[in-house]
RNA sequence: GCUCCCUUCGUCUAGUGGCCCAGGACACUGCCCUCUCAAGGCGGGAACACGAGUUCGAGUCUCGUAGGGAGCACCA
């Protein structure tokens, strides 16, 4: 049997970070062993579900290069089919219509937790058999079993028993006419041929009335696999107020999706020491048997250590188009200044995020707006910073050619000849072009900058440093 | 309240009874390198929640305690 996995998101907002690493695993799962990966819109919500969301969702997937073999399909589509289920259960006697009102079951639950227990349906219509009507309050209940318990092995949890006692008669239909989740679910996983159901352990409750609902329709019951949660900083659960949580927010922020993944899947799995993995090594050596059980913590900075690791280990030219989008988002005019993948190449090992690496490149770009005090008074308003520069406008004005080796051989002919250190000659030059005393390496700095500019800025720090 | 689940350095994790007075990575930190900042190299501190038990021997097995989480919808 080829294994099949799925992803089902409802389009009630982004695609957050724990859906994006759930959404991987199937994907993995599917594609180390041969199978198929189906994306399904779980949107019976008829009241929170929009189409913007589903396209945030399916933009979210394709950016992070996760594609699906099947789909994407809708559960709204497959109403008829839900209907005819449900039907069938009735007619067999496995499933039952109920007309309580919300009140009425509010007061049902209510008495049950009086009584100590947890609040549930009493099952009132469960075995009256009452002809069908009209009437608003009309739903369809599930008849769960009474006797016995449900046992199933979770991949990642292990063996799970729950007591059919714990279970009520829940509802598979809506007085709307809109089937439930568990309901649909069990329908769509059955009718899709799904063999591995990997979704977050907020759904391990919800695992025993959905096999339960398997057996009453004779259908093979999937394996399952239930992820832990993903917890922010302070192992509260994940929330808009205190980190990001989209995935495309993670773009925003400069991350690359090899790097998003990379994190990902390393949190709650691990293969030996490894903490670096291309797609292929994933692929190959991940195995959703391996997750561990506990949550895990969401650990922006070391997102931010492998996300560097990508910059300067990526093939560059693979990485401009991202760093372009980034720089325009910036509001940086890539027309006028060096190419983008030189500015890349002099800034990828000292910056973590494109997003960084778009703002340090402005320098190379705009004019400087602001002089950074200390700069100056430190390294342009010395007894040698006057001539230093002097020194290097003729030079550079009078240079052959425009390139880094070009300016190196500069910086260091000037040191010899006036004895001085690299440093005394570096800093001044590096502060008339930039304004500060951080930057790449002043070869590249000095280069990115252009001739004309650089000598622009010269004359410009010849002025502050005369003053 | 009830049911289920979880617990190794600050964080992600290795560990499937002796190889562990617990290994790696991020973060932190010392030194080296050095034109600044990084990157890189070499070091350092830092954890088996607690208590019983099983065993010659327990991070690893069992039970309990504490702490944390999830679910108990005509939401998914």
């Amino acid at each position: 049997m080829t294994v099949r996995t799925r992803f089902a998101p409802s389009p009630t907002g982004l695609l957050h970070i724990g859906g994006a690493r759930t959404a991987l695993y199937c994907w993995l799962e599917s594609r180390r062993r041969g199978g198929k990966f189906v994306l399904r819109i779980e949107d019976t919500d008829r009241e929170r579900s929009t189409d913007v969301a589903v396209q945030a969702i399916l933009d979210a997937m394709a950016w992070l290069g996760l594609a699906h073999d099947e789909g994407p399909i809708y559960q709204t589509a497959r109403l008829g089919r839900y209907q005819q289920v449900a039907n069938e259960l009735v007619a067999q006697g496995k499933a039952y219509y109920a007309y309580e009102s919300r009140e009425e079951i509010d007061a049902m639950r209510a008495a049950a937790q009086a009584a100590g227990d947890k609040p549930r349906y009493n099952g009132y219509y469960r075995e009256r058999n009452e002809p069908l009507r009209e009437d608003p309050n009309r739903v369809i209940r599930f008849k769960n079993p009474r006797e016995g318990s449900v046992v199933f092995d979770d991949k990642v949890k292990g063996r799970v028993e729950w007591a059919n006692a714990e279970l009520d008669d829940l509802v598979i239909f809506r007085s709307d006419g809109w089937p439930t989740y568990n309901f649909a679910v069990v329908v769509d996983d059955m009718d899709m041929g799904i063999t591995e159901v990997i979704r977050g352990d907020d759904h391990v409750n919800n695992t025993p009335r959905q096999i339960n609902i398997y057996h009453a329709l004779g259908a093979p019951v999937p394996q399952f696999a239930h992820l832990p949660m993903i917890l922010d900083k302070e192992g509260k659960k994940l929330s808009k107020r205190t980190s990001a949580v989209g995935v495309m927010d993670y773009r925003e922020l400069g991350f690359l999706p090899h790097a998003l993944l990379n994190y990902l899947v390393r949190l709650g799995w691990s293969h030996g020491d490894q903490e670096i993995f291309s797609i292929d090594e994933m692929v190959a050596l991940f195995d959703i048997a391996d997750v561990n059980k506990a949550p895990s913590r969401f650990d922006m900075e070391k997102l931010a250590w492998i996300n560097q690791h990508y910059l300067k280990t990526d093939d560059p030219t693979t990485l401009v188009a991202e760093f372009e989008w980034h720089l325009t988002r910036a509001g940086i005019d890539v027309a006028h200044g060096p190419q983008p993948l030189d500015v890349l190449l002099a800034l990828r090992d000292r910056v973590h995020t494109l997003k960084e690496m778009a703002e340090r490149a402005r320098i190379w770009y705009a004019p400087i707006v602001e002089w950074d005090d200390k700069a100056v008074a430190k390294h342009l308003r010395n007894a040698n910073a006057l001539s230093v520069l002097q020194a290097a406008r003729a030079s550079l004005a009078a240079a052959a050619d425009w390139s880094p080796a070009m300016v190196q051989q500069m910086v260091q002919e000037i040191a010899a000849q006036m004895e001085l250190g690299l440093g005394k000659v570096a800093q001044p030059l590096r502060v008339a072009i930039t304004g500060t005393q951080v930057s790449p390496s002043i070869e590249d700095t000095v280069y990115l900058a252009g001739r004309a500019e650089a000598l622009k800025r010269i004359d410009a720090a010849l002025v502050i440093a005369g003053q």
